[in-house]
DNA sequence: TCTCCGATTAGAC
DNA sequence: CTAACGGTCTAATCGGAGA
């Protein structure tokens, strides 16, 4: 039996998010911007039409939004990933199997489900009805066709937010493949799309007739996967257990640069917690944590992005002594006079919390029982409410927000009545 | 010469 | 007045160090 594989793509979603609550920016030009207020990440359909781009900085947009009263939004990621779990809530209502992708895309198995047409359509209304969220539905027999898919149901209104390539035949689909350029295709970027157009290869259909054997011994088996999942045979399963993550990043651009060894020492600790957070969240512990700073990668002054790597003799996902490895770190790279513009530190050689190897005198009941309970403090009266101190009483290096929404869902106060 | 591992590249969103 | 350009994650590949 064919596979029939959908994959159900939220519109322009943090876009979206905004507008959930905001109903008066229907029909708007409206982009969300990246952390810092430093470019847009996300734009509605009336946004892209003026001609606003994926990626700009918001320095040089800003006088053209002002002109075309574009709405702009600073990134509100408490109010987006709780729109994402409401969203992968209802959609895993339509089928057992699925596979979260991102925080605005899922795939669900729906094969051997009966009229698998207006499933899609079901899901689109439901989604919309529940939710406030336009979403559309690719289907197809794998993964890589299901996307495609998902892009024409984007791009062509007459889909009606639907499309399901198992339902063309051969003929329909060769012609629809002829019409979409190779780098729609997932796995195929900017590099990929040039060496490709080097061949003579254009349009997802002469991907999809290349040679195999060829392609593989010029690029390799990612690209041999991909060619096979154009022809229908499903490489990529999908994956309904989400693994633990094996490296976990916090860092952040600064609004303002800073000089001063303590303002670095401030801004790491407070990575350093918001990472060991996420560790403790998936129940591993981490047995390397690496450091760095930089200044400033768009100035024409003299760069410096040191960086440090620290082992720790046993991983840990204690906050504690995470911050003060940081910290020891932190002043090993230091080199005063200069303008840093961004820090941040990875926690890496991940492991499930209780299987390390520790010795006789290693005691870890203290203090992962005092984790246990700063995350449930945490938890139930607000993040940041129990921290770890840090070195300064201001944040100087606190990033730029100056469009932010209220935190509608997960916030009392952010209820517009309460307000 | 081989293997390991950190760094770099490429891609996704 | 000027300066202002994101954050997390994975897999593959490269290239140097040490066995």
């Amino acid at each position: 039996m064919t596979r029939s594989i959908a994959l159900i793509d939220c519109n322009n979603f943090y876009v979206s998010c905004e507008r959930v609550f905001r109903p008066d920016m229907a029909g708007w030009p409206v982009v969300v911007l990246s952390n810092n207020d430093g470019c847009v990440i996300s734009r509605s359909n009336e946004a892209k039409a003026l001609g606003v781009h994926m990626g700009e900085p918001w320095f040089k947009l800003r006088s053209f939004a002002e002109q075309h009263h574009v709405e702009v939004f600073s990134s509100n990621y408490a109010l987006y990933a709780d729109m994402s779990n409401r969203v992968m809530s209802v959609l895993s209502g339509f089928s057992p199997l699925q596979e979260i992708y991102s925080i605005d895309e899922c795939f669900l198995d729906l094969t051997g489900m009966h009229d698998i047409g207006n499933t899609g359509f079901a899901i689109r209304q439901r989604i919309w009805d529940w939710l406030s969220m336009p979403v559309c539905v690719g289907i197809a027999s794998s993964k890589t066709l299901a996307k495609l898919a998902n892009h024409v149901a984007k791009k062509h209104p007459k889909s009606r937010g639907v499309f399901d390539f198992n339902a063309l035949n051969d003929k329909q689909l060769a012609s629809v493949l002829s019409h979409i350029d190779v780098r729609e295709v997932w796995g195929i970027g900017r590099n990929l799309t040039v060496s490709l157009n080097g061949m003579g290869i254009d349009c997802v259909q002469q991907l999809k007739d290349a040679d195999i054997t060829m392609m593989r011994r010029k690029f390799g088996v990612v690209m041999e996967k991909t060619v096979r999942e154009l022809r229908g045979e499903a490489c990529l399963d999908l994956d309904d257990i989400a693994q633990p993550r094996q490296q976990i990043v916090s860092s952040r651009s600064f609004g303002n640069t800073v000089t001063a060894l303590e303002d670095l020492e401030d801004a790491v600790t407070h990575f350093v917690s918001t990472a060991a957070y996420k560790l403790r969240e998936q129940q591993s512990v981490a047995g390397m944590l690496m450091v760095y700073a930089r200044t400033d990668r768009f100035s024409h002054k003299k760069q410096y992005m040191p960086s440090i790597s620290l082992p720790l003799v046993y991983p840990s996902a204690n906050t504690m002594t995470l911050v003060a490895l940081a910290k020891a770190g932190v002043q090993q790279i230091y080199q005063a006079g200069y303008a840093y513009k961004k820090a941040g530190v990875i926690l890496g050689d991940i492991s499930a919390q209780g299987i390390t190897q520790k010795d006789l005198f290693f005691d870890h009941t203290a203090t992962d029982k005092l984790m246990e309970t700063l995350d449930s403090l945490n938890m139930r009266y607000g993040r940041n409410m129990i921290r770890v101190s840090g070195t300064t009483k201001e944040r100087k290096w606190a990033m730029r927000q100056e469009h932010k929404s209220q935190d509608y869902t997960t916030s009392w106060s952010g209820l517009p009545e309460c307000r």
